[in-house]
DNA sequence: CGCTAAGCGAGACGGTACGTCCCGTCTTTAG
DNA sequence: CTAAAGACGGGACGTACCGTCTCGCTTAGCG
């Protein structure tokens, strides 16, 4: 993922196992404390590593937490087909909701987000690393609507259809939990997902 | 606005200047340095005021911030109305663009949200001082679309489909912006407008 | 001594107390850690007081040491008058010895000579604070040995032999004291004494 | 020297090289930097050595500077003889001087004393390499000073005598280079000679 | 002649101190 | 009582070296 040296090297090696401590005590300090709360020397002495070892992986604590959170996004990329549209729109939001909506994530995403603002490098990491895969599984989901008939076959209208229904997807979870404070259960999961199958049939 | 108004005081009273001018140094260093550069010392400095003065008034950076910010949402409350539903919600739209697209509303926002995660106050102080601004629009578009008769009349239905149509709306609008990283123009605010049409549709 | 700021100054004035513990502190510490084992993070807890107040007042490890060992220099500019230049000579060599002797000073005075080899700024300091106060006792005593008869009166022959006697004085008690790991006692104080007053008969 | 010499041992012997290349950077990287300056990492990388191997022959920079240094005063152990005590005494003195005003001694030697306040095995390490050798000129020029009727026989006096005048001799050429930061040239070399011949007089 | 024990370069490791920056509070003088 | 100025105690920063360790690779000598 990020600390992809080239692979053979002079000298002792990079412990593997400090890797997965330094990220594992990132997730629990961000949850316990928040992004304005997480010290990188807390971090170290969390994970019972020196803070140089820490400062070789990673430039600062942007770039460790986009990594220390992407992990959670990982192994998330499949989806099971519920069999419709809607029901796959709705799982889609639960699952998108269900990640954003732990403690480590919810106060880190904004906060590495706004930084990405005033920097190009860790926007593309963010992009990378998270947003990308949540982008997957919006897109397997409108694949199976084709392949089911539900939605018609691609037209070449281009990459914009995807983003405006990436966008108002993610858009919609992240604003209900983030700023409007509120829960995404399914019954909120279905009006959304009511909604968009509702317009998306206008689109194409 | 927020320096307590403390109605009846002795001594000499509290210049307004120095607030408007603590204002304008905080955008304009928002705007500059980005939020994680921001600093309070800087921004007494570049308002011609002692730090003592600036914390008189606010107790952090995070409520100066809100705001400083909340000052830009403040007179923006009207919108024109454009005739019908599809074009009043994408002059919603392409007006919140307008306003989050701005450097130093573009790095505070998300950052004043990621820190209201772990901050009940603040969170307050933002859905008070520009959310609820936000949503007031949103509201207002659909009592037009009513009053039309493009949507049907208030059934009684609760605030939830408030929430969902405003965190569909400003959450599409945020991300596109923030995490896509790409503008808001109004073709892209009509397709938006034309899927939440149809997708209004079937839910009332 | 050292931090003389302009003599009217707006904002809070510098804390004298906190000069006087930091002072102590370092003179503490120094006896107790040496030179090398000298933090100025351990100094400043000691004190009482920030790493930053510090570094507010002495730019480094190096000027504050020399400060802190000045000070016992500060009030032993007299000597008693033991009635013949032989007497004197012991006096001084004795009052320079006890001084150098102390755990604080014999640590440090050597490192901070070392220092100054690279830094002429810290070698003019140590001059002004330490050892010009060492040598008016030198250049006192051939003063009164004048007056007595003892030495003949100034002929004029300049500032060479005011350093060649104060080197051979100071010298030799450091040296005694640092490399030969020996006591100046009153005996070898005499001996020393005896020696120059016999060879000075022959410069003069 | 000082590496163990482990009389006999398996496996691969250490490289002679090495050790010349390790005191060779080390006086120049003293000569350029400066005691304090100085980094076993940054006298490795000069030697074009591992850490590792340095480490394995000397156990730290006090050690190792003093071995280097060492090796300077190893070869100077003779002294032509000038045929009186006076000329015999200006020749250590100028030899003296020689040695410790080069770069690399002057901004060693000092430190490594100051060290040695608080390490009783530094100590005798610099007394063995630097400090008895110096010492031996001083003898040696006594002992012809006897031979040629100079100065009485030796009268079972002790080694007190020894001591003085050698850390006379050596005190105040060090003194004179490193506090007073004046030459060590002929003339006060001469002077100094005249002082003590005439003192030495009196005193045996 | 091939084993084996040590040396060697490289560089990561846990750690300590550094000197700087900013925080939010305080103590001054001036108005 | 406010304001500007600036020192204060405190805490985190990111860096530099320390001295140790783990690698993969020589390199000698002994069996």
């Amino acid at each position: 993922m990020c600390p992809l040296p080239s692979p053979k090297r002079a000298g002792r090696p990079r412990s593997a196992e400090a890797d997965e401590a330094i990220l594992d005590a990132t997730r629990a300090a961000l949850a316990e404390l928040g992004w304005s709360g997480l010290t990188l020397g807390d971090v170290a002495a969390r994970a019972g590593v020196a803070k140089t070892t820490l400062y070789r992986r990673w430039p600062g604590k942007n770039e460790l937490v986009v990594d220390a959170v992407a992990a959670l996004f990982e192994e998330q990329l499949d989806l099971p087909d519920r069999g419709g549209l809607e029901a796959d729109i709705q799982g889609v939001v639960l699952r998108f909701a269900e990640l954003i909506s732990r403690p480590e994530t919810k106060t880190a995403l904004m906060a590495v987000v706004a930084e990405a603002t005033h920097d190009d490098a860790l926007r593309l990491r963010i992009r990378a690393a998270i947003v990308d895969r949540q982008k997957h599984l919006v897109l397997l989901g409108r694949e199976r609507a084709r392949e089911r008939g539900e939605l018609p076959p691609d037209d070449g209208g281009g990459p914009e259809r995807d983003d405006l229904i990436f966008d108002v997807i993610a858009g919609a979870v992240v604003h209900r939990v983030m700023v409007s404070s509120e829960p995404v259960d399914p019954p909120w999961a279905r009006r959304l997902a009511r909604l968009l199958v509702g317009g998306l049939a206008g689109l194409y």
